[in-house]
RNA sequence: GUCCUGGUAGCUCAGCUGGAUAGAGCACAGGAUUCCUAAUCCUGAGGCCGCGGGUUCGAAUCCCGCCUGGGACACCA
């Protein structure tokens, strides 16, 4: 809708155009501030020049009416405008939103180490991730969903040493000195018996065979992930392993190399990552001829941007921020622009529940499973409230709310708004598309209203996806289904003469519902 | 100390490419059901938009300084 009346305007204006939302519904559905910006270019009032541009556009048959007030032009669409589009959105659902955006774009997310099962944080990364794709591809983007697996370094070998101390300890029943890092939890435990069904006890006699265990752990540690990621409607296309990327590290060693980007120290090498922007320079091989983690980053991203992309999203953890200049220094030295990659970072998740906080930490431990809150509140819940909010913003929430089955609960209301919709169907006797063709005409304020609002969908993803904000989407599905509970409340349907009317305009407030949940990965229902 | 982020109603937050009286949800108080799902709705109260300065016709929004919460500052990933 917005696009119809942007290239109206621009049809008469040639010129940018930013359009907002009134200040008060009730003056429209669309309004310009533009007559200030011009106030300044021909010196003249910006009322005056409202008026004349309101004069204008009145004569276009999208606008019902066109009003100037105090220098800002607010924009009335017309019914026949808004029936058209509704019918077409109601017998095209599968389209309904859909663009035709034209870029390629290789989205990473996750990559959370295999030493263990997700918690709650990479949750919020895996979510965002995975809606960013939906949507994404929804509006036409190409994106291929990517997990880097760290499967080589030292938490690999902790993750080994970790099970074989276990191993040691409760199945050898030895005394056991622990480090000071390593992986805890029963977890550690469960795999050191399995471990000891597979290998034989033997296997935690001597630390020589801590690698076989690291190996072996690490794989059924990356099928756990898979099998959380799948619970929650998450799939990857690719899994690219840290490990065989070392390949062809002499390669990009050798091109950092040719470049001037890497200097030896102290038998170490470095990249001289501040002459882009870093703070300090850093090593990437240690003077034990080891590569740092960062050496498997500059290959990964060396090889992401030889792949034909034209742009790529990472989605970190907040705590990685430290990463991105280096990341970026080592994509300008190897030829590459940098700015066409992207991070996302993502804040802490802190869980509550009755009130009392928790603390996660994987390596301690004490971490909140992803998998634990999923059968709690359920995939849909979890969903819901991680994508309510910004990225980049903490998020606190306690999952006793997620449970309540009224208004504070989001998810719950906004089901129960599409449940209705369906039941009044039901009530009426009549099928969706029964109504499709019913011409709407002479709605009363509110339903007109809800109409507008309805059909504002393929607006709200869009700049939901452009910002990488996806917030958006839920706060909108959230006035969405208020405002049909408030209509629901007001006006009564079955039995109106305008019967037909309301229900077709019910069932484009249902398919909005659905399409969003959709999107989001959530499944709208048609009965509670 | 440096770098990110945040500071808006009791709570959680939106608004931030400057614009029309600063919004929503929750919580709180009151009210609505012979009638399509009351799992809902309506009404109310609640605000030096962290502080101070600047730019502007106009600042919650932009700039500078300060105060303050969180995070990051590895040859760990």
């Amino acid at each position: 809708m917005k696009k119809r009346v942007l290239s109206t305007l621009y049809k008469h204006l040639k010129k940018p155009i930013v359009l907002e939302k009134p200040k008060d519904k009730k003056l429209g559905h669309f309004a310009t501030p533009i007559a200030f910006s011009l106030a300044k270019e021909f010196k003249k009032s910006p009322v005056l020049i409202a008026d004349e541009l309101a004069k204008i556009f009145k004569d276009e048959d999208i606008f019902e009416s066109v009003q100037a007030i105090k220098g800002f032009i607010n924009f009335k669409l017309s019914e026949d405008f808004l029936d058209e589009y509704a019918t077409w959105a109601l017998k095209n659902e599968e389209k309904f939103g859909q663009d035709s955006k034209d870029e390629k774009i290789l989205l990473e997310f996750v990559s959370a180490n295999p030493t263990g099962p997700l918690h709650i944080g990479h949750a919020r990364g895996a979510i965002i991730g995975d809606v960013l794709s939906r949507i994404g591809t929804h509006l036409g983007y190409k994106i291929t969903k990517e997990y880097y697996v760290n499967d080589a370094g030292n938490q690999i070998y902790l993750l080994g040493l970790s099970i074989f101390l276990v191993g040691k300890e409760k199945i050898l029943k030895e005394d056991v000195k622990w480090p000071d890092e390593y992986y805890r939890g029963e977890y550690i435990l469960d795999l050191a018996k399995e471990a000891s069904e597979v290998f034989g006890k033997e296997i935690f006699t001597d630390k020589s065979f801590v690698p076989k265990l690291s190996d072996w752990a690490k794989d059924k540690m990356i099928e756990l992930i898979k099998k959380d990621l799948k619970n929650v409607d998450i799939e990857f296309d690719n899994f690219v392993s840290e490990k065989e990327l070392y390949k062809n590290w002499p390669k990009v060693l050798n091109t950092l190399e040719e470049n001037g980007a890497i200097y030896k120290k102290d038998d170490k090498i470095w990249l001289k990552s501040t002459k882009f922007g870093d703070e300090k320079d850093r090593v990437v091989v240690r003077e034990d001829g080891r590569p740092t983690y960062l050496a498997g980053d500059i290959i990964y991203h060396y090889e992401k941007f030889r792949r034909d992309y034209d742009r790529f999203i990472n989605i970190w953890g907040a705590d990685h921020h430290g990463y991105i200049a280096r990341v970026k220094a080592a994509i300008k030295f190897l030829g590459f622009n940098p700015d066409r990659l992207e991070i996302i970072l993502t804040q802490m998740v802190s869980l509550l529940k009755g009130g009392e906080p928790y603390k996660m930490s994987k390596r301690a431990g004490n971490f909140i499973l992803m998998s634990d809150v999923v059968e709690d509140i359920g995939k849909d819940a979890l969903r819901f409230i991680f994508l309510s909010k910004k990225a980049d913003t903490h998020l606190e929430f306690d999952v006793d709310l997620l449970k309540k089955e009224d208004s504070s609960n989001p998810i719950y209301y906004i089901n129960y708004a599409h449940a209705r919709i369906n039941s009044v169907f039901e009530k009426a006797g009549k099928k969706f598309e029964d109504v499709w063709d019913v011409k709407l005409k002479d709605l009363n304020e509110d339903a007109k209203n809800l109409l507008f609002i309805s059909l504002l969908l393929p607006e709200i993803i869009e700049d939901a996806f452009e910002k990488r904000e996806l917030q958006k989407v839920t706060d909108y599905l959230k006035s969405l289904a208020s405002e049909f509970h408030k209509f629901y409340n007001e006006h009564k349907v079955i039995g109106s003469n305008e019967e037909d009317k309301l229900l077709k305009l019910f069932s484009a407030v249902g398919l909005s519902i659905r399409v969003g949940l959709r999107l989001l990965g959530i499944e709208a229902k048609r009965r509670m």
